[in-house]
DNA sequence: AAAAGAATCCTACTACGGTAGGGTATATTG
DNA sequence: CAATATACCCTACCGTAGTAGGATTCTTTT
């Protein structure tokens, strides 16, 4: 027995999620909006009002606890619906939130009237789950070179530029000529969009390939 | 001459742009607030309307543009406030942001009312950079630059290495020549006893720097 | 069968990074 | 005072990285 037109939005950035409780309320035609920092404060809102209809969700990675929270949610709040809002576009998430009973999934970079879409959407019960339309520059730890629109070889010697080694040592690796190797990076320079191999590194610091 | 009462926020995530303008509106008093995704446009913003009175740059480190564009603000626009939003509670971030020429700085964690009281100060023009009150956890994974041995301007050299910017840049960046640089750089790496800047980037690899 | 993509090789060229070997100025320290 | 260290400047040199414009083979797609 949810009550129309409310919904919490729970995001560990208070801002943010003022922020878009307040687009929400605004865009959306929600006469209340509660913003919660923690599970703690998510499950207090619920306690003292009724549960929403709506529940807009950071996926954070650090701690990995948004699924665990998700899978809660659900089980606590069978009728409320759950739209899970990430700064990763991976697919892979999109895919686990799926899997874990979300009801839609959005990127941060979404265009703010693809959020309203996906509100309205939500709002007739159906799903939404878009096959990444945005600018697809993933960020989470681990990262394949298809993702990156690599060929299996240039795969291989990206990883080894993120090893550090130099041209001639990734040639006498894969037993090619180092010019052979040039022509590689020059692949990957150009389909990632950089200058030379320090951006590469440096652009995908904290990751890990494939 | 800037207009009382008008502000810009940029952003790369539209959402939460839109957010913290909708934020402004409602709780610091401020009658129309723009959002930019990306900073053609912002110019095109500053070029059809007034100079704003306060501009809300989020600091996204990827690029490391974020602190040429707030150079190019204080530069084309000597009478807005800069108020920078950053993920990262890192203090040197927020010590190159005043450097820099920021009025204010404050994190995304940070509570809604410590925004406002931050707006409000920068609106009586005192400046906002707080000692980072938050959870401020000295991770090992943090190294200085002299226990690597080094002097301080070699510190200050091998930070920009670590954002990969090329020896130009930072011979710009400290206003010095380029062969100069190339001679801190020598001077690093015979210290930390490798051949050139990757194999440094790769050595201090999931480390930052102070 | 023809076209397209991927991997390999080549030469030649440019730009950047780093070393070597000079020099000057300043501040600190024995 | 002399010595040391740091920061700054210069020219010259060399090696690596990356681009450009060729070419060959093989596989996959049309």
């Amino acid at each position: 027995m949810s009550i129309q037109n409310t919904a919490i939005v729970i995001d560990d950035h208070p801002l943010v999620a003022r922020g878009v409780a307040a687009f929400l309320q605004s865009h959306c035609a929600f006469n209340s909006v509660f913003t919660a920092d923690n599970q703690a404060q998510l499950w207090q809102l619920v306690d003292i009002n009724h549960p929403p209809m709506l529940i807009v969700l950071d996926f954070w990675l650090q701690s990995g606890v948004s699924l665990d929270l998700l899978s809660q949610i659900k089980q606590s709040l069978p009728s409320t619906i759950i739209l899970v809002v990430s700064a990763d576009d991976d697919i892979a998430v999109q895919h686990k939130v799926q899997l874990a009973g979300g009801h839609g999934f959005i990127h941060k970079q979404a265009n703010t009237d693809v959020f309203i879409q996906a509100v309205s959407s939500l709002m007739r019960h159906q799903t939404w789950f878009k096959p990444s339309s945005y600018h697809h520059q993933p960020k989470e730890l681990t990262i394949t070179a298809i993702e990156l629109g690599l060929t299996v070889r240039q795969g291989e010697v990206l990883g080894m530029i993120m090893q550090g080694l130099p041209n001639k040592r990734i040639a006498n690796a894969l037993a090619v000529s180092e010019q052979t190797i040039k022509e590689h990076i020059s692949g990957i320079l150009s389909r990632m969009g950089v200058k030379n191999r320090i951006e590469v590194i440096t652009k995908l610091r904290g990751k890990r390939l494939e």
